[in-house]
DNA sequence: TTCCAAACCTGACACTTATCATTCTTTCGT
DNA sequence: ACGAAAGAATGATAAGTGTCAGGTTTGGAA
């Protein structure tokens, strides 16, 4: 099914820089606990893939036989509920592996993954890392590790999202993607999201999402430019996130 | 601050059906993967401790020294958010253990423990925890899998806290205390749960919790005698919740 | 460029939920 | 068994949010 939109890079041939070991990537994270070993495993089985946005990585529901450790661009990973919006749970970028929790547990994903914007992905067969995490204490405890973030990151958002306004948790959603994304060079967020992701992100409707936002570049907190976006006021916006 | 809660079970003479080895909880959990002699460790380094229900075993920014494994009783774990409530993320029974991910990231808690029911709880020091993990690959893998298990949970906590109506949400509630907790002699759910409580659970007002469970009551959904509750429709429980 | 579809925006309105105030009931300690 | 304190219940009201029904703008394909 997905065949077609590989390209395979374990070639003989292949310049350096695309091998696991010299990929800086890496060092942000699990694959970092890896022996020269496995991970030359890891680089001889893994196959590169561009993503373009918009298009799906893999789907709730579906088996996954690997893991996709993330080389550029960002990725959301959501769930569909049963009114038919997708809530967002996470977004993941450069140095994030995702799949992980599946391959791990051996049961499909929980979670679809779509890229937001052009992403470069290496996909590592779930063998190679079952492998590894049978055999290797000082990576399964590195994934562990990554694994218990992750869960501290999901208390925060059960908290955010069960006590906190949609006009504060869309406060926050900006102040975070500041935060992890950045800005470009005009001073705009780095990563452009639409009004229905940032929507699905904090769990409300669009109209009411483009409402809030349209209510804070009237008081001068952001300026948006078609879909981009800017942060004017921050102190505003943490007051705001902090209740006041 | 927690001596003289405690008494040690580690003394010469012992019952058998204290020590870990013996221990039928165990197979519950991560522990089931540890070697006899891990298992030993754990046994002669453990702490029994009763916990009277509304007393705590941790509190939220608190520095784990290790795990407490759950012999008995129900214990609630929450996070307190600005406004002044604490958040209800999950709750532990028989079995589980809790403070792992504390342990494991080597961090402070981002959660707050308490017990809702007259409990009985293991403490084991975390570097044993922490020893088995470097040497151990099947029992880091074993915590592992049961972190994925937690993610994949916290992850629908979040899109059912996002997605759906209060309403909804408590009748889940309700069901959830069922299939996990169980029915008591006459038919009442097993754990009993404060009005507070369940609304901690669901992210609402007490007041709101209440009305809604008055509205269930009336509609021959429930039925209560205290503050025990019992469960009469449970079709149209589930019907609530997937929105019909 | 032109056109079309998607994304964005706004208003009106209904429904959901929180808050405050008050009363009733249960539980628990002495 | 009693009284105090905690918990449960209910009404009134306000605030927050979703939905529907239009608009306008934007961006990309032909």
């Amino acid at each position: 099914m997905q065949n077609g939109y590989f390209y395979v890079t374990n070639t003989a041939g292949m310049e350096e820089n695309n091998r696991c070991e010299n990929c800086i990537i890496r060092k942000f994270n699990a694959l970092r606990a890896m022996t020269k070993e496995e991970l030359k495993v890891v680089s001889d089985s893994k196959i590169t893939r561009k993503v373009k946005k918009g298009e799906q990585i893999f789907e709730e529901g579906e088996k996954l036989n690997g893991v996709y450790c993330v080389r550029n661009g960002v990725s959301k990973l959501s769930k569909l509920s049963a009114n038919g919006k997708d809530q967002i749970v996470k977004l993941a970028t450069k140095g994030e592996v995702i799949g992980q929790r599946s391959v791990v547990a051996e049961e499909s994903s929980n979670l679809s993954a779509t890229a937001v914007s052009d992403m470069e992905v290496c996909f590592v067969p779930g063998e190679v890392i079952v492998n590894a995490l049978h055999k290797n204490p000082e990576f399964t405890y590195e994934v562990l590790r990554h694994m218990a973030h992750d869960l501290k990151e999901a208390d925060d958002v059960i908290v955010n999202m069960s006590q906190k306004t949609v006009k504060q948790r869309i406060a926050e959603a900006l102040l975070y993607m500041k935060a992890n994304f950045g800005l470009d060079a005009e001073g705009y967020l780095a990563l452009v999201l639409s009004r229905e992701d940032i929507a699905n992100v904090v769990g409300t409707a669009t109209e009411s999402c483009i409402r809030i936002l349209s209510e804070f570049r009237k008081k001068g907190y952001i300026k948006t430019s078609g879909k981009r976006m800017a942060i004017s006021d921050e102190r505003k916006l943490k007051d705001l996130v902090d209740g006041f």
